[in-house]
RNA sequence: GGGCCUGUAGCUCAGGUGGUUAGAGCGCACGCCUGAUAAGCGUGAGGUCCGAGGUUCAACUCCUCGCAGGCCCA
């Protein structure tokens, strides 16, 4: 047949010198393959070609999400990635043209950030000092490094992006955009100056992020203090009783800024007159506070005078515990009862002092109500020199003084200490300051309807992001700040009179700025600070100066409009705009439910109809052009934590750095381990040992079917064609992998469809490994070793469809090995290639059913063997099965493979009618539940002691009755399983309704037969360690023990064929090449073989 | 403090419109195979489905309250 090669394996016979199909080493390492794949697909502009392919044909849009390029990619940018490139390519394999623009989150307070560390700065001031120009310079060249990091990092992973095509939100066209946006919402009157509060740190004079704030808490103790405050009743009568409101706080220094007092609508308030005391005074707090406050045994010296709701407080007036600042005329309401939610009785007495100057809570109250605002305070946290008493003082300095001013004005209730976490500012350990600050905001609460109708279309996976996290979110909606006191980031287009603030000014592009200041704009303009900020004008409707407003947009405006600024619409791509707006599919992490999820739904609500497609229903004329949110499906991942569960971090040192995982394990596995692992949004502990057991496991095996089955033997000659049988006639087998192929091929391309990508993937693993590799393959090895035969034919034929169309399914998770055998297989990418066949061929549920039938057999035959001690080499006469009706059919044909697997002469099936069965009833709950209600178990009992003769009855279709108590229902045939029980001198093993019994007797005949198997086995070991070749002739001789020698002589024919003998000797000689002692299953012998021929 | 999520075998995780005996991989034990071999296969042991109440004929699944962890927001 063929001549040994080097390794001692037959050569192939392929025409001319190359391999028909190339060999893929086990040992070949992942990092080589990727990189060859990654060159050739760079050579062959096959990202291009896979778009080209598609042009014309339907869009499916996908966005990326800017990453911010302020630091080098981890693991976690790994996965999220990982999940876009999967659908992606999913859906462009499906037939969708989906164009992949590239986008750079260059701006923002990550990358002054990183500069300042890079300078060893930090803080305005020192910003200011080295100069905004220079700085801003740093910030975008910093962008920049990062981004080849970014982007080598991406193209290893074979995430496919057009990088050629990239936005960068920095470049003067973006920015313009942005501007256009800007300028858009300050038409619709959605922009206006408003408060804000802020942690401050008075120290630095800045305000921080909220990342920044959760890195600073710490445990300090701070001041406790109630006071009793005088509930104004200008109605009541002289020497009406004096009533007091207990208030809380742990801030004492905010008192002097009080406005209004706010309680909860849920919660029941307590009015209490001290018993026997002398004065007529009441005091009023939260009931459920009183034991808290007032001490338990507070009834035994207070009596309740009466009870009230907190709606029934709201409206009232009381006298403020310190007025120091007086109030402005017209400046708003004061010493007002308010009702807000936010009132808990968790803590302090259930009535909340608010101070709107100082707590975002307050601010909001103070908002709805219409509330005075008092700030004393500067911006380097003192008191104001006019303020009496602790003017000039730092405001936590001055705890100790209005302490003492409240207990001398009579206020103070009682004062004590706290322990609590507080922030402070991590640079400089100053205790922060909750600190209104002006910014320019959003007018988004006024839209917030609309941004629930948008965002209830979404398709969120998980659903409950959208409904919970993200949606309940928006109910709470607050305007959107979108101004911030920093440099490097686009900068807010407003210019504002310096005579007149009233006199405000949007500019929406570069030509109306070039109107506006009077002449052509430099060739070099750059819309950044400090530049920007030369250009003035002279006010429209008074005599004063138009200058831009210091403040830059809050990056996250920038990545929300990407949408339209990376086309830069409206000044260019109307068209491009019309075509990929609204996305049909996002995906980031979960820490973007409230970044980039956010902004772009805002932001595109609050444009409504400048953008294209963006209507609501009930906005639109007709349905063309109707939309939804900027995207109609997300896909949100979970956080990635470290093998331990601690989230990953610098600090920790225990972030995973891509670039050390990928040479090691290769992209496809580290994919594969990824979206395996568990359902994309769940939190993940990432252990690389699992990278090796889940994707490593698989990937072996899809290369050792591959190379070591298929391409090895199809290479003596086998290649697709006419030869081969159709695949209705080929082996039961082969129809039967062939319609698990379509079955898996169809519900692949359903999960994904649906964003099921774990399902997905685990489903297309366990067929392969499963089904493909341990039953199809194990069983039908011997038809891969000649290719000659037609059910040898049928058996390449089969493989081949199976391992391309599994290279298809696979080649969104795995990108790199399903296209290498691919194109081994069929020649092209798998890149290219349709994810579903046109023709899938037939689904034949029925064998498919069988099949499982018959696998279940054949581990309950295998159990009974192992516990027989019966080894399955050595042959037995007899198996008898019991299987439920329904599947005896399906399983019959397949009988022969059962017996092949497990070493048995006979397979039989017992029915209803053998004496060796015999009838038992197993109820089922849920349909009895149905008939019987409260009485189930005692019907199931019933059912379960129903005997053999009228279970053989039953099936015959007589009826059956069951009576519980007064009860009496006929039986269906849901109601109940019948299950055959195999009874006799056998070893028995069952699961549910399927039994295996062996007859484990070994006849002398079947002793022989078995000691020939043990001698083929022998034999075959033997030559391989002596170095033969497979094809190698040999001559052998046993001799030993009668026992073996006769099983020698029984089947000397067959013996002689398995190991290719040319002679098959037994007894005597001992002059033998290559003898061996050896035992076969307890009997001793010799084998002596040499090559011959 | 609030919102959302999670808690299932030693580990990592599936699953379940409430219904007979809750699954997988890894690990472990035992065994097989040796023409996929720096591979492969089988069999088995292992679970109060976080806890406590409740609804129900029936709860791992639904409800309530806890406990623990995570994320986001204060």
């Amino acid at each position: 047949m063929s001549q040994a090669g080097a390794d001692g394996r037959p050569a192939p016979v392929g025409r001319g010198p190359a391999l028909r199909y190339r060999q893929l080493p086990a040992d070949l390492p992942a990092d080589d393959l990727e990189r060859e794949l990654l060159a050739r697909w760079a050579e062959e502009k096959l990202f291009q070609r896979t778009l080209a392919a598609n042009e014309g044909r339907p869009e499916f849009v996908f966005f990326e999400g800017p990453p911010t390029a302020n630091g080098r990619p981890g693991i976690h940018h790994v996965f999220a990635r990982t999940m876009k490139d999967l659908f992606c390519r999913h859906r462009a394999m499906r037939g969708f043209h989906v164009a992949r623009k590239a986008g750079w989150d260059t701006h923002g307070l990550p990358v002054e950030i990183e500069v300042e560390k890079q300078l060893g700065i930090s803080g305005k001031q020192d910003i200011e000092r080295i100069g905004v120009e220079k700085f801003n310079q740093l910030c975008r060249e910093s962008v920049f490094r990062y981004r080849e990091d970014w982007q080598r990092m991406s193209e290893r992973i074979a995430y496919w992006l057009d990088y050629d095509d990239a936005y960068a939100t920095y470049t003067n066209d973006y920015v313009e955009s942005v501007w256009w946006a800007l300028k858009t919402l300050h038409e619709r009157k959605l922009l206006y100056l408003g408060h804000k509060i802020l942690p401050y740190c008075p120290r630095c004079g800045t305000s921080l992020s909220s990342h920044e704030v959760a890195q600073g808490y710490k445990d300090v103790s701070d001041p406790s203090v109630y006071v009793a405050l005088d509930l104004v009743d200008a109605s009541a009568a002289a020497g009406a009783p004096r009533r007091r409101l207990l208030v809380w706080t742990t801030t004492p220094w905010t008192l002097v800024s009080n406005v209004a007092l706010a309680v909860s609508p849920s919660i029941e308030y307590v009015e209490l007159r001290k018993r026997g005391g002398k004065t007529n005074e009441t005091i009023i707090l939260a009931e459920a506070r009183a034991a808290a406050v007032l001490g338990e045994d507070y009834r035994d010296r207070w009596e309740s005078v009466a009870t009230l709701g907190g709606a029934s407080l709201a409206g009232r007036r009381y006298r403020r515990p310190l007025d120091w600042v007086p109030f402005d005329e017209g400046g708003g309401e004061h010493e007002l009862i308010v009702v807000e939610s936010f009132v808990s009785a968790e803590d302090g007495s259930g009535i909340v002092h608010m101070a709107p100057a100082f707590g975002a809570d307050d601010y909001a109250a103070g908002q709805r109500h219409g509330l005075a605002f008092l700030q004393p305070v500067t911006g380097r946290g003192e008191f104001a020199a006019d303020v009496p008493v602790v003017g000039g003082m730092f405001v936590k300095d001055a705890d100790a003084k209005i302490v003492d001013e409240l207990r001398a004005r009579g206020v103070l209730w009682k004062a004590g200490k706290l322990e609590h976490a507080y922030p402070h500012c991590w640079r400089c350990d100053t205790p922060l300051l909750y600190y209104a600050r002006t910014s320019w905001f959003i007018r988004t609460s006024s839209y917030k309807d609309a941004m629930l109708t948008r965002n209830a279309r979404v398709d969120w996976h998980p659903p409950e992001i959208g409904e919970g996290r993200f949606g309940e979110w928006l109910v709470n909606n607050i305007d959107w700040a979108i101004s911030r006191d920093r440099y490097w980031g686009t900068p807010l287009p407003l210019w504002v009179c310096d005579t007149d603030p009233e006199h405000v000014e949007a500019i929406g592009g570069y030509a109306e700025l070039a109107r506006r200041w009077g002449s052509e704009l430099p060739a070099d303009f750059d819309p950044h600070k400090p530049y920007i900020d030369k250009y003035t004008w002279k006010c429209a409707r008074c005599e004063g100066t138009m200058t831009r407003v210091s403040e830059v947009v809050d990056a996250w405006f920038d990545s929300g409009s990407m949408p339209f600024a990376q086309w830069h619409y409206p000044f260019e791509n109307r068209d491009m705009v019309a075509r990929y707006y609204p996305a049909d599919f996002i995906a980031e992490g979960q820490d973007q439910t409230r970044g980039w999820f956010y902004s772009l739904l805002a932001i595109a609500t609050g444009l409504g109809d400048a953008l294209p497609n963006n209507l609501l229903e009930h906005e639109a004329a007709t349905n063309e052009g109707v939309n939804t949110a900027p995207y109609r499906a997300v896909v949100v991942n979970g956080v990635l934590l470290d093998a331990k569960g601690e989230k990953m971090s610098k600090r920790l040192g225990n972030i995973v750095d891509p670039d050390a995982l990928l040479p090691v394990h290769g992209a496809d596995a580290l994919r594969i381990s990824l979206i395996a692992a568990s359902q994309v949004w769940m939190p993940r502990n990432f252990d690389e040992a699992a990278i090796r057991e889940t994707a490593g496991r698989f990937l072996i095996t899809l290369k050792n079917v591959y190379s070591g089955i298929f391409a090895l033997y199809a290479n003596f000659g086998w290649e697709p064609g006419g030869g081969d049988p159709a695949p209705a006639d080929r082996p039961l087998i082969d129809r039967w992998v062939l319609s698990r192929l379509a079955t898996v091929e169809r519900d692949t391309d359903a999960l994904l469809a649906r964003y099921e990508s774990m399902l997905a993937l685990r489903g297309l693993m366990e067929f392969f490994v499963d089904d493909v590799s341990n039953w199809y393959v194990r069983l039908n090895r011997h038809r891969f070793y000649d290719v000659d035969a037609p059910d040898n034919r049928a058996a390449f034929a089969t493989l081949h469809e199976v391992l391309a169309v599994s290279c298809r399914l696979l080649a969104p998770f795995a990108p790199f090995v399903s296209d290498w055998i691919h194109r081994e297989l069929t020649g092209g990418s798998v890149h290219l290639s349709t994810y579903v066949r046109s023709d899938s061929g037939e689904v034949d549920i029925f064998l498919e059913r069988g099949m499982e039938s018959l696998r279940k057999l054949a581990t309950l035959g295998r159990a009974a063997r192992e516990e027989a001690g019966v080894r399955v080499r050595q042959p037995l006469a007899k198996m008898v099965c019991v299987v439920p009706d329904a599947a005896t059919e399906a399983v019959r044909p397949l009988v022969p493979l059962l017996e092949s697997e497990l070493n048995v002469k006979n397979v039989e099936f017992v029915s209803s009618a053998d004496t060796l069965v015999r009838l038992e009833a197993k109820p089922n709950f849920r349909s009895l539940g149905k008939k019987f209600g409260k009485n189930t178990p005692a019907a199931a009992q019933a059912v379960t002691q129903l005997g053999g003769d009228a279970l053989r009855n039953f099936e015959r279709g007589s009826p059956l009755f069951i009576s519980v108590g007064e009860e009496s229902h006929g039986l269906e045939a849901d109601d109940l399983t019948i299950i055959r029980r195999a009874s006799g001198e056998m070893v028995v093993k069952e699961e549910g309704a399927y039994f295996a019994a062996i007859d484990a007797t070994v006849t002398p005949e079947l002793r022989a037969e078995g000691l020939a198997r043990e001698l083929v086995s022998r034999v075959q070991r033997l030559r391989k360690e002596a170095g033969f070749a497979v094809s190698d002739r040999i001559s052998v001789v046993v001799w030993g023990d009668p026992e073996l020698e006769g099983a020698v002589e029984a089947h000397r024919e067959w013996i002689a064929e398995e190991v290719l003998a040319r002679e098959l000797a037994t007894g005597g000689s001992t002059s033998r090449n290559a003898a061996q002692a050896v035992d076969l299953d307890g009997v001793s012998a010799h084998v002596a073989l040499k090559r011959v021929g």
